[in-house]
DNA sequence: ACCTAATAGTTGCTTTTGTAACTAACAAGC
DNA sequence: GCTTGTTAGTTACAAAAGCAACTATTAGGT
């Protein structure tokens, strides 16, 4: 008869990968939710209009994976704080170009400093090719 | 002057691990939802116990780094379920030992083959020893 | 014995998320 | 022009998570 496996909760990578996010994700959130009260959906939003400059809610739905009530809902967020503003096209009037203020500009940069601070203190822990196979896993394991 | 660094999103670790995370997380727990209705929490303190054998809802919390509600509610789901029972230790009424029923084995039985087929199923993706490195890693930055 | 502190676990209330239905704007076929 | 279908985004309601206050029980000091 077939003898079962024993299993290794600690070994499982879908639970490694949760542990790792999450206590890396929720120390680096008490920065800006601190500093910004910003929630990580609003974090989210905030650095794909940083990074990669004005788009729709749609676009950075889907460029972060993101259900459109969560950003719809981070976009209310950020233009009450004043941190982008809404302007709908001219061509089609149901999108809308979301663009960051200067306080929302301000905020982005002040938040990039931290990030880089964060992920060169994650980065310290381990060698430059480590890290690189790390990142280039992570990137595989997030594609279904 | 100093010239600000240019910043990649989709090169931020913590941000990596969450995207990471999160496809697997959910993927695999559409598994789970699907044939028992548990939620991740659920999930958690089932294997817990079935790994680790029978504990209290402490251990459980130290172990998975959760809050007590979330455990206290897990196991109040998982007990509606006949899936455990509670037994108040004589010796200190305060705790009670978490212990799974037939049922409950059953259903951990039938979920760790799901696991171990859905942990196989990303392996195969890797070498063995970028495996190994990738849940050393992981091991690594789930501690602060 | 009695008072205070600590501990395991639960409950209530608020915030956040998820899902589905909705509105408004456009597009294509007839 | 008028249906029918599609798309961007919002809203309403239900499920879940987070947080603080609570109960019950034990431990320790005096």
């Amino acid at each position: 008869m077939s003898e079962k496996q024993p299993f290794e909760l600690r070994d499982f990578t879908p639970y490694l990968l949760n542990q790792a996010a999450e206590a890396t994700g929720s120390r680096f959130q008490s920065i800006y939710k601190s500093k910004y009260g910003m929630l990580r959906t609003e974090w989210r939003v905030l650095f794909h209009l940083g990074c990669y400059g004005d788009m729709t809610a749609k676009d950075i739905c889907e460029r972060a994976g993101l259900h459109k009530t969560k950003v719809s809902r981070a976009v209310s967020a950020l233009a009450l704080k004043r941190f982008l503003e809404r302007h709908e096209l001219p061509q089609d009037r149901r999108h809308e170009r979301l663009t960051l203020t200067t306080a929302g500009h301000r905020a982005f940069e002040d938040l990039v400093g931290d990030a880089q601070a964060f992920d060169a203190q994650l980065a310290a822990r381990f060698s430059h090719d480590e890290l690189a196979l790390l990142k280039k896993m992570l990137v595989q394991l997030a594609h279904p």
